[in-house]
DNA sequence: GCTGTTGGAAACCTTCACTTTCTAGCTCAA
DNA sequence: TTGAGCTAGAAAGTGAAGGTTTCCAACAGC
């Protein structure tokens, strides 16, 4: 097909297309002559990764490129995991070293609690400490226990993350999979969460007290709403 | 305090700490004159909320603003909630409304599966609708039941996370708390999902293969006596 | 042959989140 | 009381990101 029919089947405007084949993402065409060049249903594929990683998982360009180019090579399952979570972006302010760093006995403490092996140069460890630094300079302490808590449900995300993963054969597949899996499941999951906490604040209605709203009416921004569907707490677990 | 001190007690550049007033992230300080303003404690305390906000949390400037002007509302934690989730940035595409709309059964059905009671108009359903036909796309089908067990981690990380608020009887405290527990403890999650991957795919050494790495730095940490069971959460399996 | 598409390069555009610059007034230590 | 150094507030500028537009010569396909 030529780049007018990916354009067409991915909803990609084609300045768009060139864009990225400029920028590497995407791998170029079977070029036929000087103003002919086709394109297959890899390219299809892997358009639609490129827009499903960049728009719902918000990586920017260049991390999407070092993932995809991670993804090209049939790498262990391991090593891609690793590649993919390298090159995952970690907000992680360099002034802020030290006060970072104050953070590193916690998770380290808490990585030996739970067992967990994960390389010492792993950029997720300053990640999680910067994090929690963050924190506590809110006045928002995660005990041991609690972090522990949310640590045992990382854990059994994780397993289900792997069992999407371990019947895979091929490897571009895998890699392909593994890139999906790490990054696109956790828009998922983080909706799902939000989703749950709106029904766990009315499975507590007796907690949020007796009052009539005050001014919500004005939500903030976008989208208002009347209160639609409102149960109230009669509802059992 | 000056806004000098402002400026140094929380690392934040002048200019940037008047920019944010400009944008009505921070309230105005106490003018005593021309040119001197006094600023307090809950200055403080809010810039650094900004601060982690828009750089760990990664929200907008204009996302911020909505959220911090309904956590100086002291509403119902219901709303709170809601105002929070609604506020937060839900990347859906206007141009594939229809796609996406046809993934609705599914996630409703999740909804009445899960016994969950979300407002018909949660920005989250067309989100989670979103992602679904992202990955339906991609060739990654989440059945029926795998797509609820990764919704009951998300109810469990709900209810961890309303615990932390249940007992907060201040209403601007606890609308502080709720935007942070929404908001700074997704990417604690993240990121202890994808060390708890690492640790997963060790632990799944066997499906790794042989193979011995490729190009990527030094093998994981492997010699370490770290892994006590005790104290922490022993796992099962 | 005529109309429309393509490849490739370069210039351009828009948004975002700040930064810089400027003016004029004020503070405070010497 | 003087002058070096804040300060407020407005306006303009900056740099990165992620495209988008504009060209043009070379075809393609009817």
């Amino acid at each position: 097909m030529r780049i007018s029919d990916l354009s067409r089947l991915t909803g990609t405007p084609v300045g768009t297309i060139k864009y990225y084949l400029r920028e590497g993402l995407l791998p170029p065409g079977r070029a036929l002559g000087a103003t002919l060049t086709l394109y297959g249903d890899e390219h299809v594929q892997r358009l639609r990764l490129i827009r499903a990683l960049t728009a719902r998982g918000g990586l920017s360009i260049a991390a999407t490129r070092d993932i995809l180019s991670a993804v090209d090579r049939p790498l262990e399952p391991l090593d891609m995991l690793r590649v993919v979570h390298y090159a995952l972006p970690t907000p992680v302010d360099a002034a802020e070293t030290d006060a970072i760093d104050a953070q590193a006995p916690q998770v380290d403490d808490l990585l030996a609690a739970m067992g967990w092996e994960v390389s010492a140069e792993s950029p997720h460890r300053k990640a999680l400490a910067a994090s929690l630094m963050d924190l506590a300079r809110l006045g928002v302490e995660l005990g041991t226990e609690e972090l522990q808590r949310y640590a045992e449900i990382a854990a059994a995300a994780a397993r289900l993350d792997l069992d999407r993963l371990e019947h895979i054969e091929d490897r571009l597949r895998l890699a392909e999979h593994a890139a999906i899996v790490v990054l696109l499941l956790e828009p998922v999951l983080a909706v799902l969460r939000r989703l749950a906490q709106e029904d766990e604040s009315h499975r507590r209605g007796a907690w949020a007290g007796t009052g009539e709203v005050a001014g919500v009416g004005e939500a903030a921004g976008s989208g208002e709403d009347a209160r639609a569907g409102e149960g109230g707490p009669e509802r059992e677990r």
